[in-house]
DNA sequence: TTTGCCGGGCG
DNA sequence: CGCCCGGCAAA
């Protein structure tokens, strides 16, 4: 009795703590950095507009943190237990990482931003083949083809052959140097990987931005390659190395989130068998 | 401060 | 065995 009891009890104790005092005590595990502001719906559709035509478009990649906007942001750390509402059944997606807040940045510049003031840029790009001569005007254009590649050809009136060797198009100067290099930098690299694995244990969350996952990561792998290379595999560890000769064995962490991090402190049942017991994570584990 | 998990206790 | 937690170390 008294042992059920106590189980029970820090069972129960902790599943209320979960859902309600701890997480509302603070915040979740990652979230609320930029979240105190952003409840509104409307800003957020706004934003996920704009992400939306952005992934569309042109921009290099949009991950997916509009599976937050779209929530609006609620914020699982407060107040959880109607944070959990936010849709019908389901308890809710887990907080995934803290770099969304770059995105929220990333969309507010967009968002002040919006294709307005970068349509100068337009040019032609000549596709002949070594060539890759750019000018800005369709005459000018013309006029090269004509000259270097066509050879004189001025009969008196011309079948536009020129059309068929360059091509008009349009180039973004504003902005994009943060746009890149920092999505880049934050997204990819753990995305990927990651994301797969996550994938096995969460379900709801992929459902939820299905959409711009495919569109995001569809394009962000080969950046992959450019920024993990500067970011260390990392190899495990398996034996040798005697480094530690007084430590027997702990293993270095891997870098990927683990269940109760992924899944958050709510939702503990969502943990794998090991996280659980507060063992060696067997889901994400490496 | 939080997170991952080893070591160890209990049934 | 399964289950759970104290407490440490890394982040």
């Amino acid at each position: 009795m008294k042992a059920l009891t106590r189980q029970q009890a820090a069972r129960s104790i902790s599943m209320l703590r979960g859902s309600h005092v701890t997480r509302s005590r603070k915040r979740g595990p990652s979230s609320s950095y930029d979240l105190g502001y952003g409840e509104r719906d409307d800003q957020m559709n706004e934003c996920n507009a704009a992400l939306v035509l952005m992934s569309l478009s042109c921009s290099p990649n949009s991950p997916r943190p509009s599976a937050w906007g779209g929530r609006s942001s609620v914020s699982p750390g407060a107040s959880s237990s109607s944070g959990s509402s936010w849709r019908s059944g389901t308890p809710s997606p887990p907080p995934v990482s803290s770099s969304f807040s770059d995105e929220g940045i990333a969309m507010d510049y967009e968002d002040h931003h919006p294709r307005k003031k970068r349509v100068n840029s337009v040019v032609f790009e000549c596709t002949w083949r070594g060539c890759g001569y750019i000018t800005h005007t369709c005459f000018s254009i013309e006029a090269h083809i004509r000259q270097t590649h066509l050879g004189p050809k001025k009969e008196g009136e011309s079948d536009h052959e020129e059309e068929f060797y360059y091509t008009e198009r349009e180039v973004s100067t504003p902005a994009p140097p943060p746009t890149l290099s920092h999505r880049d930098m934050c997204r990819p690299p753990h995305e990927d990987p990651d994301y797969q694995r996550q994938i096995v244990g969460s379900y709801r969350q992929g459902l939820l931005s299905t959409m711009q996952n495919i569109s995001a990561r569809s394009i962000s792998i080969p950046v992959t390659h450019s920024w993990s290379n500067s970011h260390s595999p990392k190899h495990m560890k398996i034996s040798a190395s005697g480094a530690s000769p007084s430590s027997p064995g702990r293993r270095p962490r891997s870098d990927n989130k683990k269940c109760r991090k992924v899944y958050g402190m709510d939702q503990r049942d969502q943990w794998c068998t090991q996280c659980k017991w507060k063992k060696a994570c067997t889901r994400f584990g490496d």
